[in-house]
RNA sequence: CGGGGUGUGGCUCAGCUUGGUAGAGCGCACGGUUCGGGUCCGUGAGGUCGGAGGUUCAAAUCCUCUCACCCCGACCA
């Protein structure tokens, strides 16, 4: 961060309620308040800073502006899990950016989403910048940081030939056609389909495949509006997508708005004879469903031989479903999209003038007029990024700690306490690495050889070194490395140092080579 | 909030279906043995079976209610 111009923070857990009232962000589920006062333990910071900035930064020859904070934020979330990837209170890197327009903000943005991609190469973990969604946080443009693991709660969807990847909830989903466009349709008509609700039963009980159905789901937009969302029958809607066509986030209509917006109870319904006064969108592939089957808008029954645009009118067609492997990529129309699970470890965003104008944040530009700052904020989930590194680096036998994020570079196990002379190496060789200034842990416990071999790579010090029968052998050490057992070798006593030493830049040198060539 | 599951010595769990004297492994204590990849043998301590109510001669076991935790989903660093 310091690397990229930041200014580094420590602002208060506590925010006051004034400050998330402004920004709108006082009505966020997951905030936890605080008592007796009238504060929220902080989630994030967006209000914080920008009220700092509003206050300090008056003129445009203070910008372009980067502030950042490494603080415990709390969530609420519904379901904590995993350990460390995720609870509802956890170590996080925000950083805030302001600049005077929007190309400079994305220059900024550039700047700290960089050094996000080298900071977790750092840590030796190989990430991958996909497309997401921004949620709740706000703002147009927003990337998210996956660690690769098969253990990852997140789903990204990649190109067979770019590598271009999105989380499943940005990536838009290229229409499959669901029937060719010559077909000949029957005129609509209307069968009796008593109890039958669900996509799976009218498509067995009329013997039509689900593509040809076309799913009809009733939604409240922000505004309170309904509005009426269309999918093929075997696809599912996106809610991320149609809230960023609402503007907002749509919430599923209870019954009761259903049935007074279609007339028929929850399971009935179609975009057939809906008042003109609803709303209506498809998503892109139900403009090709030519012999389709819909709610009828009354208990009971549906309509088969539907034709969009004959049966009802056209409705705006966007993408709105989720996109799913071996969609064709939206990037190269030869490639496929494939998926992989990753955990999230980071979050960037560009968030134009979202805060500063909710909160009148301005500064005095070049003309002399008061202009809303443009922002970006950022998040580099701390405490998950060590979790997500032991998914990444860890075998049979425990952790294997990259160096660089490790909590003792060297373990030092000590075979026979009892040895006065086994004793004598170990702890100088202990004394010597510390005054090298590496954190060392020595394993002098009483205990059987085999339970601190075991211990020690379950804890998974990157270095080891064991002092034990060589000592009275040949006078030496056996040095190694956790990652690979057969690493280890004999040093003489009064070279261990110096080779536990090389080691240790060998393992650091590998991943600053690393982060020396990482293109995010 | 919806779906599923689990609560039994310190820890991990068996026992519950088909009610009948609470078990194992690990850990702990003691004795011996072993001593470079979680030694082996023996002895011992330790539990009102999450809570409340009910059925029954008898409840860890069956019924009702309740609490807590875990997993899957909505959400997110």
């Amino acid at each position: 961060m310091d690397r990229v111009a930041g200014n580094e923070f420590f602002f208060p857990a506590l925010i006051p309620h004034e400050l998330l009232e402004e920004s709108g962000r006082d009505k966020v589920d997951v905030l936890f308040t605080a008592k007796p006062h009238d504060y929220f333990l902080g989630f994030t910071h967006e209000e914080v800073i920008t009220d700092v900035v509003r206050n300090t930064i008056k003129s445009y020859k203070q910008l372009p502006f980067l502030g950042y904070q490494i603080q415990t934020k709390f969530r609420n979330e519904p379901r904590p899990r995993g350990g460390l990837i995720r609870g509802r209170e956890f170590l996080m890197l925000d950083a805030y950016t302001f600049d005077r327009t929007e190309e400079d903000a994305l220059v900024a943005y550039k700047k700290v989403r960089e050094s996000f991609g080298r900071m977790f190469t750092r840590c030796g973990l190989a990430s991958i910048a996909i497309q997401a969604d921004s949620g709740a946080i706000g703002g147009s443009l927003s990337e998210e940081f996956m660690v690769l693991s098969e253990d990852g709660e997140d789903t990204v969807l990649r190109c067979s030939v770019t590598g271009y990847a999105a989380n499943a909830e940005r990536c838009e989903a290229i229409p499959v056609p669901a029937e060719p466009a010559d077909t000949e349709v029957p005129a609509m008509e209307e069968v009796s389909t008593p109890g039958v609700k669900t996509i799976d039963v009218v498509s067995g009980f009329l013997k039509v495949d689900a593509t040809r159905l076309i799913k009809t789901l009733v939604f409240v937009a922000p505004d309170g509006s309904p509005v009426v969302a269309l999918v093929r029958g075997d696809r599912e809607l996106n809610e991320a997508k149609l809230g960023r066509t609402l503007g907002g986030p749509a919430r599923l209509a209870e019954p009761a708005v259903v049935e007074r917006v279609t007339g028929a109870p929850v399971g009935f319904a179609g975009p057939v004879g809906l008042p003109a006064s609803v709303r209506i969108i498809a998503d892109r592939e139900v403009a090709t469903v030519r012999d389709g089957v819909v709610g009828a808008n009354k208990a009971d029954a549906h309509f088969q031989h539907v034709l969009p645009g004959r049966d009802f009118p056209e409705p705006e067609y966007l993408d709105l479903r989720t996109a799913v492997a071996g969609d064709q990529s939206p990037i190269d129309a030869s490639g496929v999209l494939y998926t992989q699970r990753g955990i999230e470890v980071g979050h960037v965003f560009y968030l134009g003038t979202k805060y500063s104008s909710s909160m009148r944040a301005e500064y005095d530009d070049v003309d002399g007029t008061a202009k809303f700052f443009e922002m970006g904020c950022y998040g580099l989930g701390v405490s998950r990024t060590f979790a997500a590194a032991i998914e990444q680096h860890h075998d049979a036998d425990g952790i294997v700690w990259p160096i660089t994020i490790a909590p003792y570079a060297v373990t030092i196990i000590l075979v026979n306490p009892a040895d006065p002379a086994q004793t004598e190496a170990a702890e100088t060789l202990y004394s010597d690495l510390l005054a090298a200034g590496l954190d060392v842990l020595l394993d002098d416990r009483i205990e059987r050889p085999g339970v601190k071999f075991k211990d020690g790579d379950l804890i998974g010090v990157p270095v080891k070194v064991t002092v034990g029968k060589g000592v009275a052998d040949g006078g030496t050490l056996e040095i190694g490395l956790r990652r690979d057992r057969n690493s280890k070798q004999a040093v003489p006593i009064a070279d261990a140092s110096a080779h536990v030493l090389g080691l240790v830049k060998q393992l650091k040198d590998e991943i600053q080579a690393n982060v020396d060539t990482h293109v995010v």
